[in-house]
DNA sequence: TTAGGGTTAG
């Protein structure tokens, strides 16, 4: 199998600056470990340039303030804070006398500091980590040692099984083995399993009144009550143990806010972490990155590094599972500067990495579109010994497909089965995706006989979606459809996507009844139907003979009722280019961002499919308009470039057609023309995906422009200013030889927008008709760039005035106003 | 696994 992207030209150097272990040796041997704030301090600025809106806006900054100044907070009037119990002199942790027994090295804890001293150095960052003594947890009940250990578990699996009520509970305790006393009970409570369990236990031991519930009883409690995501009781639980005067510590707060977390309740989270500062007790390491995630699924990127500064420098040594949360969250945000940053920030505090960051900073760097860079730190993180799991793999084989690294995909495939690293049914799935993203049919194949000889790992949805996928792009319309039937006999659920690919390959293939049927089972089987499934039946438009096109709009209209409407608004030739404008504005505002340019593009085949040319090009300029297309125009003094690499065939050959009108009009006014012009299909790396580049190239022939493929850039067609000018002279005048599309140009309506706007006017006329005046004009888009030329069929009407900003009627007197604004000449007109 | 934090799928 050739590779079919191979990035060879990704430099070893660049790939060594991410070895984190190699750093950290390095620090290590070299005795050179910096001090917090000689610490990288330029990713942090770049950071806080970056986010320069970052200040908290709750009441958190506040806090934080007082976190940096301790002695503020003795100042601040305790009434001025919402004050849930009597606030305890900030210390810190009992750990401390633990961390005596640890030997301490010098640099570390002095515990014989007064909290007071110890507050002070908190706003000194390099003195500070001498307060690291935090991250020592509570000494926990050596449960092994419980004599009753046995009978007790045994005791638990009887409670376990037991109805989930009162009664059943209450009646099952009468056989407690053993006195409850407060270590049985705790033990008890820390095993059951169900939160329900846990809670009715919770409450019989509080009428029982055996001995005083403290703040471990409750935290066991919430913790159950977290893991079935009851927030309601947990908030309730707390606001307990505030009434009854019982201690809230790190554990109770970093419960209650991952508890909220998991419930998606983050504005719950950050107020509880609030009303710990409040309180007076300092988060510790957990504490820290529970709210740092919090903040970080918020998305606010400022706030969590401008928390993670903070607490750095008052001391805090952040540890694997923190720098877990800041690499998840610049990998969400696809920020490679940040992940570069957590990379940093390991090295210099000596952090090593364990599987879950290595996972973590691998999916952060696909989403960051680095492929090279989380193949290298793949291998490293093998070369310190650490096995890949699942998620490890799945990240990779993830990042190799959408990257179209078809030799490394399938070099790591070999490496999971020769070296046996697990499997599961997601990484499965995954490498079932890559397969479809490769075009590995034959592969696909094999890994789905695998899997349905598998026990653990059976085809679903997922994996009959991939297949469908394969076989769709690949046009093979029977396999497709094979196992479509498949699914609907072993009662595997179709899948909106999965409807989708097989839609798209009947489409293809004009077997339009199957399409009906297909759509009509899966709306039974319960699929609903997306923007995309819209957009496919709308391709599916394309391929439709004439007395086909209703039964297509009949599945449309039952999926999406306004684009129907709107598909016949098109082809009645008494609609306004203003009704098309308005109407499409609905569409693209009722549809997913994703879907938006897909609509267009759809809907400019499905006009040209009709020989509606003056639509289609309606819709590109809309579709402009609209910042679909950006990128689509390129112009600077050495090149002209038209890009439709993110257009579908007909959108391309209508922006093509457009291009070829703004370069005759240039030749025709003896603009300054660059030396070189460029067409961008691109090449296709998607093996099912390489018809545009072709249809251009067909295109280009057909018109003879002198466009050539660029040997060094597939996908790439050029022109020089020369060839250009002179095939341009032999088809003046440009309005004469009318193509088909040219008179669908011709009849389009003249529209402008303000003035201020315009960068080049120009306006021809063909003979004998005043309505065939034709006014083209290329609007100044933003960057730099120039937008397409827009026409619009020319009416005679009262105004004589250019109006703000939208389109309007032009008269005899507006053109040549405008004409005359943008200093071209008028005679043509 | 024994009071608290982080990672896998169009």
């Amino acid at each position: 199998m050739s590779c079919i992207s191979h990035p060879s030209q990704l430099s070893g150097q660049k790939i060594s600056s991410i070895n984190i272990s190699s750093i950290i040796n390095n620090n290590h041997n070299n005795n050179n470990l910096k001090t917090p704030n000689q610490i990288t301090p330029s990713p942090f600025k770049c950071h806080l340039l970056q986010y320069p809106s970052l200040s908290f806006t709750s009441q958190a900054s506040h806090l934080l303030q007082i976190h940096h100044n301790p002695l503020q907070l003795h100042q601040n009037p305790l009434s001025k804070t919402t004050i849930i119990r009597p606030i305890k002199p900030i210390s810190l942790r009992p750990a401390q006398t633990s961390l005596s027994h640890h030997s301490p090295k010098p640099s570390e804890s002095t515990p014989t500091q007064s909290p007071q001293q110890a507050q002070v150095h908190l706003v000194q960052p390099h003195q500070a980590q001498a307060l690291c003594s935090l991250p020592q947890r509570h000494k926990r009940s050596p449960y092994s040692l419980n004599p009753h250990l046995q009978d007790l578990k045994l005791f638990s699996h009887k409670l376990n099984a037991c109805e989930a009520s009162e009664t059943a509970l209450s009646a099952a305790l009468e056989e407690l083995p053993h006195p409850p006393t407060r270590e049985n009970a705790l033990l008890i409570l820390n095993s059951l399993r169900t939160w329900e369990k846990t809670h009715l236990f919770f409450n019989w031991l509080k009428t029982q009144n055996l001995f005083p519930l403290d703040t471990i009883f409750y935290n066991v409690t919430l913790k159950s009550l977290r893991n079935g995501r009851q927030y309601q009781l947990v908030d309730d639980l707390v606001s307990e143990m505030i009434e009854q005067g019982i201690d809230l510590d790190n554990v109770t707060y970093s419960t209650i806010i991952t508890c909220a977390k998991r419930c998606n309740l983050y504005d719950k989270a950050v107020e509880w972490f609030e009303r710990m500062y409040k309180t007076g007790v300092l988060p510790d390491e957990v504490t820290y990155s529970a709210i740092l995630d919090v903040y970080a699924r918020l998305g606010k990127v400022g706030e969590v590094v401008s928390l993670y500064e903070r607490a750095r420098a008052g001391g805090w040594r952040p540890d694997p599972i923190a720098f877990a949360v800041l690499a998840k969250m610049f990998g969400e945000a696809g920020d490679y500067d940040g992940i570069q940053y957590v990379l940093q920030e390991m090295k210099s505090l000596g952090v090593e990495p364990n599987m879950v960051v290595y996972n973590t900073l691998l999916e952060a760097m696909g989403k960051a579109g680095k492929p090279g860079l989380a193949r290298s730190l793949f291998e490293e993180m093998i070369e310190v010994g650490l096995s890949p799991n699942e998620k490890t793999l799945t990240a990779l084989v993830k990042i190799y497909g959408k990257a179209r690294w078809g030799k490394d995909a399938l070099e790591l495939w070999e490496r999971m089965r020769s070296n046996k690293w697990p499997m599961d049914f997601i990484l499965y799935n995954t490498l079932l995706s890559m397969c479809a993203d490769l075009g590995l049919e034959k592969e696909a194949e094999k890994l789905f006989d695998d899997m349905k000889g598998s026990a653990r790992c059976r085809p679903d949805s997922w994996s009959y979606t991939a297949m469908l996928n394969i076989y769709g792009s690949g046009g093979k319309v029977d396999k497709a459809m094979g196992l479509f039937e498949e699914m609907m006999r072993c009662g595997v659920k179709l899948n909106v996507m999965g409807c989708t690919c097989l839609i798209q390959c009947l489409g293809r293939a004009k077997q339009i009844d199957d399409v009906v049927r297909v759509f009509g089972v899966s709306m039974e089987k319960g699929v609903k139907p997306d923007d995309r499934l819209c957009c496919c039946l709308l391709s599916v438009l394309t391929f439709c003979e004439e007395d086909e096109i209703d039964k297509v709009l009949g599945c449309l209209e039952k999926a999406n009722p306004k684009l129907v409407e709107f598909v016949k608004l098109l082809g009645k030739k008494e609609v306004s280019f203003d009704m098309v404008k308005e109407n499409f504005r609905g569409i693209l505002n009722d549809s997913v961002i994703e879907a938006r340019r897909p609509f267009c593009n759809c809907l400019i085949d499905v006009c040209r499919s009709q020989n509606l040319y003056e639509r289609a090009h309606e819709l590109l300029y809309l579709g402009t308009l609209y910042s679909l297309y950006p990128g689509l125009h390129s112009k600077n003094d050495r090149e002209w470039s038209l890009n439709v690499r993110s257009l579908s065939v007909g959108a391309a050959q209508t922006a093509f057609h457009e291009w070829m009108r703004t370069l005759s009009k240039a030749v025709e006014r003896q603009e300054a023309l660059p030396k070189l012009f460029s067409v961008h299909a691109g090449a296709g790396t998607h093996k099912f995906s390489q018809g545009l580049a072709s249809s251009v190239a067909l295109q280009l022939e057909k018109l003879s422009a002198p466009f050539q493929p660029n040997q060094e850039q597939p996908g790439c067609f050029i022109a020089t200013r020369e060839d250009v000018i002179s095939w341009v002279q032999t088809r003046v005048p440009s309005t004469a030889n009318l193509s088909t599309e040219d008179d669908g140009y011709q009849k389009a309506n003249v529209a402008t927008r303000k003035q201020e706007n315009l960068e080049t006017i120009t306006a021809f006329v063909k003979p004998n008709s005043l309505c065939n005046i034709l006014v083209c004009i290329i609007t100044n888009m933003e960057g730099g760039r120039f937008g397409l030329v827009e026409t619009k069929s020319f009416t005679v009407g009262p105004s004589n005035s250019v109006p703000d900003g939208s389109f309007f009627n032009l008269t005899a007197e507006n053109i040549v106003t405008l004409l005359m604004a943008s200093s071209q000449s008028p005679a043509q007109v």
